[in-house]
DNA sequence: GCCAACGTTGGC
DNA sequence: GCCAACGTTGGC
């Protein structure tokens, strides 16, 4: 899952511990939410649009599809007119803290790694909330744990 | 700040 | 159902 890093970084997510991701407004993104993402399921969290973008931890799906509300309020930047409530258009999930990592794996090194050439991330860098092959995240997890190992050498 | 890529809308 | 126009995203 994607997040503007100066937006609502991981930081947020850790302090409030849980959040309802409101405010995905794509049909592909909604999709692979309502369809895709289930109750203790493990997500990587980017930044993006900041001057540092990468993975900067995991979160965990923690409810399952309900409305997002802010479709309904005409006040919101989410709303949508054409929305009823008896058949709402947009839906979200609730999303916990899981773990930051001691240093991201920047977009750069994602980039660097061949194993990982055939994420979504590349080829449709657009889609908010994109799947992740168990290869790839374990891939990643295993690159933020050498980066903490170096982290920890050089204190 | 620019621009390429892409999703969405709306006219036909 | 197609496609041009438009708006938005995201990397640089």
């Amino acid at each position: 899952m994607k997040t503007e890093g100066d937006v609502y970084p991981i930081s947020q997510l850790k302090k409030e511990g849980k959040t309802p991701w409101s405010g995905v407004r794509s049909f592909a993104a909604r999709n692979n939410m309502r369809d895709k993402m289930c109750v203790g399921d493990l997500c990587l969290f980017y930044h993006s649009s900041s001057n540092a973008n990468g993975v900067y931890g995991i979160a965990r799906v923690a409810s399952a599809p309900y409305p997002d509300s802010s479709q309904f309020d005409s006040k919101s930047p989410y709303f949508d007119a054409r929305s009823r409530t008896e058949n709402p258009m947009w839906i979200l999930i609730d999303i916990a803290f899981e773990s930051e990592y001691a240093k991201p794996v920047l977009l750069e090194e994602l980039k660097k790694d061949p194993s990982l050439n055939e994420m979504v991330l590349f080829k449709n860098s657009r889609l908010s909330i994109q799947p992740v092959s168990e290869i790839h995240f374990e891939r990643i997890g295993l690159l933020a744990a050498e980066r903490a190992e170096v982290l920890r050498r050089e204190r």
